[in-house]
DNA sequence: CGCCAGGTTGATTTCGCTCAAGCAATGTGG
DNA sequence: CCACATTGCTTGAGCGAAATCAACCTGGCG
């Protein structure tokens, strides 16, 4: 609803530490001018809606700080955790770039800072600058990759394992440590999304917490959780593997 | 196993009809002649394997004429079909350009010709003519799109309802009449290819067959379809809708 | 204090998979 | 030309995984 106040810090795209890690590293000090001055930056509780599935898609959105998770809702209302956004990462630039609606909706989980920069400005940055449209085509490329790995998974795998793997893709991100087999990680989510990440029910994710602590495989805690054995983890994906 | 003899006819690229409708569009007379000296074309009967998933990616497939299926298999032997190519289509861009190796396999479902270009001249091309870049950056875009669509249909409806929609989508490029609501198609598939297009086993489709069946919502003959009513068909994707 | 969203638990049902058999069309070798 | 594999499709019976429905519990928070 209500907008935050604006950056009361100074947001500059020229020391952005964001921007290294994102595609708008191929442009050159003339170019971030531009992008400096079209950007409007604008922080967001946790909660807040960056965009809805459905609402033109204007420009593009540039994650400088915080958490965002991308919804994708169908008909009857079901909806699913796309995935999660991190700083770095651009947001709606597919939409923008086959000039469609916003094809999932944009939340943040956290307090975030995200600028906008409007789709003429990138528009005239793509034309302008060749390494920019490759860097977006790198990133698609991957996105798309991961994409389709999910679709096979989400037919094939059981909830058990895909939520499996879910935990060792956020143990890259999240674990706090790692001697041998063992690690412990914060979960940056509840468990409700946790469900919507897999596409399964909230109760379901219960009962699947409950089956991991009972085989010993990992233990819950609130939103912390103990792995004693990464292998046993893996196992869960490939049951026939020679770990 | 055994190469077919490389095409009586002369392929170039400049009279390549698929090619307008491709990436390649995008590239001037000088890039085309680059295009037609590199391209390696090769006849395919149906059946064949144009690449394997795991094998390293050494460039991209123009897609001429015929029909192809891409394949992804798990670590189970469990496999889908991601989609269906079709001339126009560049294959194994995306392996490509992220330098993977590839993620899926390519295999003909009728006799195709497709030409294959090597992963120099295809940077060369990228690094002269950003266009390219650009044609290419709106495809994946635009798979990325349908990926997303998937996942969320592929957790959120019913066989009964995938199947519906997998039939909606092959009617746009199959469909034979149209009057009215009615339709008839030629299904371009077997029942188990159908079957790994929406992730389910092929006795599941028998009986998913059969149920549209005694509903009156298609007839199934063969490879033929007769649909009554497409609004029917509709009703199954979303069952609250107020048609 | 009562309220409420998030989470857990239990009972039941439904959907799709597995396993197994049978069948028709096609091909193959003697 | 016939006996026989092979392959794709269908059907049935039983099972298991996850959804659904419903109750209840917990910890904030006004």
């Amino acid at each position: 609803m209500a907008a935050c106040n604006t950056s009361s810090i100074r947001r500059d795209c020229f020391t952005c530490q964001s921007r290294e890690r994102a595609e708008w590293c191929a442009l050159n000090k003339e170019e971030l001018r531009l992008l400096d001055k079209a950007k409007v930056v604008r922080e967001y509780r946790p909660g807040e809606v960056i965009f809805h599935q459905g609402d033109p898609c204007r420009g593009v959105h540039c994650f400088e700080t915080g958490m965002v998770g991308l919804r994708k809702i169908d008909a009857d209302g079901n909806s699913i955790l796309l995935g999660l956004a991190y700083p770095g990462d651009t947001l709606g630039y597919r939409s923008f770039l086959v000039g469609e609606d916003h094809g999932a909706s944009a939340e943040t989980l956290k307090p975030s800072t995200i600028c906008f920069l409007d789709g003429a400005t990138v528009r005239t940055l793509l034309k302008h600058n060749p390494a920019l449209g490759l860097q977006f085509l790198q990133t698609v490329a991957r996105e798309l990759g991961a994409a389709e790995e999910r679709i096979l998974q989400s037919v094939t795998l059981s909830v058990r394992a895909r939520f499996a793997h879910l935990l060792l893709v956020l143990k890259d991100r999240y674990a706090t440590s790692g001697k041998d087999g063992r690690f412990e990680l914060e979960l940056p989510l509840a468990r409700q999304d946790l469900a919507a990440m897999i596409g399964i029910r909230p109760e379901t994710m219960s009962r699947a917490i409950k089956q991991l602590e009972e085989d010993g495989v990992a233990y819950f805690s609130g939103r912390s959780v103990a792995v004693p054995d990464v292998k046993r983890l893996l196992r869960e994906i490939e049951p026939e593997s020679y770990l």
